[in-house]
DNA sequence: TGAATTTCTGCAAAAAAACGCAGAAAACAA
DNA sequence: TTGTTTTCTGCGTTTTTTTGCAGAAATTCA
């Protein structure tokens, strides 16, 4: 097994456990416990794990106290890996809000250097959190309720962007109804988001597959890709992909 | 179990039931007590938890060490009241960051109709729990240490609104050099908010009354309110009066 | 005061980490 | 291809960390 290889199961093993054993991992890949502990150490040195003593510990899992209460942790964190192969060094990322956004945050590497653009609140508190993210904070009216600002100032702020990814959250999709939402505000900034990014990328757990809101966001055409802690070969999904949606 | 994850968990229960117990932690995850102690002595080093004799206790709940930080605390209540009452129904009022502020946000009547615009995340936040005030949020770069927003776009929204009421918080501020504070960011940002609203009040501390910083954002006399925990008629604010300035 | 509980102290065993080194593997250049 | 250089990996040794234990000291509570 190449080292590459071993580096990125060792990440696959943390996050998705949350927790790693050198001992545990030396007896799966078949190495010694030094070459682990030397993998370990380099890991943490980029910032994707935290190392210690027996093991090495996810990332997440020390400032997640808020990320425990959450629904479908495992879920949305499963999703948050997938959404961050996306993401590029130089890139302008808009995002809106919601806690499958906040786990993306948490999962960002540490070596990211990356310009993310919200209207969310507590997802720029998340970003914020990261070394070499720069975080531009969209402006108007704050919504209470979902703690994002929104109105025509910030519509017409986020138009003026032209992002390469933009990440949507918190949705019902359905492959005849497409994107939809309950908020009419919320409305309002998912669909000047869409408008203005190069690709659109859907994070939703499974549940949300399938389901629709009142308000209409966007046609399923108009999706680039779609996330969910499924594997894409789902039956689940096959609607999205005829709709010409990549899934990952 | 890992340490690490034992600490974690410890915190956490700490955090959960304001107490716990050497002999029941040890009991629940299978340690010798003397283990606990140590660990419970190590988060204590780390001041994130008090210890006391059979176990410990969470150190936000039980104020016992950090009693200068209280009486911080109960001053900047005293401000909060005291600036609260410059407020009216249907006001425009711009605020900076800052615990004085967070304070004021607190301490602000259930039933006051106002808009609060504003910089900072934190306060926003904290706005953001009243039922009736409206929070709008000034957009742009978000500056990580102090969570609020800075830069061109933030300055010249802000010089567009006409702001019954500006407060500023945490400064450093001397009869004769005026008002100073050490962040380049932050000063652009206030000497924006002066410029636009007809009543500049400054919210300090006695602490730093008196004191000055590099970097200037006005003179004294630009300065319309100035309220502190101390009495108006307190020899230290004199000079400040002479100034013009109204104390309160 | 006195008994029960908890803590402290030094100690020892086990586990893990760090270190240096040598051979193996991979990458690179001619 | 072949030879050189660099990186990677495993092993033995040493050092550090962690943990439990026993007995003395301190604390709590009736």
């Amino acid at each position: 097994m190449l080292k590459e290889e071993r580096l990125a199961y060792i990440l696959h093993q943390v996050n998705l456990h949350n927790k790693v054993l050198s001992s545990h991992l030396s007896e799966q890949i078949q190495v010694s416990e030094d070459t682990i502990r030397r993998d370990l150490a380099e890991l943490a040195q980029e910032g994707k794990i935290i190392k210690v003593h027996g093991g090495a510990l996810s990332n997440s899992f020390h400032q997640g106290i808020a990320s425990q209460d959450v629904y479908a942790v495992e879920d949305k964190k499963t999703i948050a890996l997938k959404a961050v192969q996306l993401i590029h060094d130089g890139m302008f990322v808009l995002t809106t809000g919601g806690t499958t956004i906040a786990e993306l945050a948490r999962v960002l590497p540490r070596d990211l250097q990356a310009t993310f653009i919200t209207v969310s609140l507590p997802a720029a508190f998340e970003y914020a959190n990261h070394p070499n993210i720069e975080v531009i904070v969209i402006g108007d009216k704050l919504s209470k309720g979902s703690k994002i600002t929104v109105g025509g100032e910030a519509i017409s702020k986020i138009k003026m962007i032209k992002a390469d990814l933009c990440f949507l959250g918190n949705n019902a999709i359905d492959a005849e109804d497409g994107l939809t939402d309950n908020d009419w505000d919320v409305v309002q900034v998912k669909r000047a988001m869409i408008s203005t990014a190069k690709k659109v990328v859907v994070l939703s757990i499974s549940e949300k597959i399938d389901t629709s809101e009142q308000l209409k966001i966007c046609d399923a055409e108009e999706i680039d890709v779609l996330i969910t802690e499924l594997p894409p070969d789902s039956k689940k999904l096959q609607p999205y992909k005829k709709k010409g949606i990549q899934i990952l």
